[in-house]
DNA sequence: TGTGTGACGATCG
DNA sequence: GCGATCGCCACAC
């Protein structure tokens, strides 16, 4: 019986603190590069997420390039203005991977 | 111990 | 093209 949450936390923690200024990446590419079972896990341990201030869960998105909808730090339009402001541009309210995504 | 739930993703209609 | 549904698996109750 081991903590998986806690085991998977900091790994995910990790990974996206990486992501530079200006990209994004999404929870399947996150799930994938830690071998994990399904990109919800990366969702629900970002929600559970105890350190929002040293990852940046608003370069986190789905894999259409649209935010979540229960983004906990003020909602995905409060998202969608941090991405902005990182100089990330939304087309018909996604986000354009092909020039922001963030390959791990 | 079992059931329900959820920051997703892919497929079906 | 969009909406609805299923499957995924760890965690809370």
């Amino acid at each position: 019986m081991k903590n998986l949450k806690k085991d998977y936390s900091p790994l995910v923690y990790r990974l996206v603190a990486k992501i530079p200024k200006g990209k994004v990446t999404t929870y399947g590419q996150i799930a994938k590069k830690l071998k994990m079972k399904s990109a919800r896990l990366v969702g629900q341990i970002l929600h559970n997420n105890s350190d929002p201030v040293k990852t940046p869960c608003h370069r986190v998105v789905f894999a259409d390039g649209k935010l979540s909808k229960s983004y906990a730090f003020g909602g995905a339009k409060k998202q969608k203005e941090k991405l902005m402001n990182e100089g990330i541009t939304f087309v018909k309210n996604k986000i354009d991977f092909k020039t922001f995504l963030y390959s791990l």
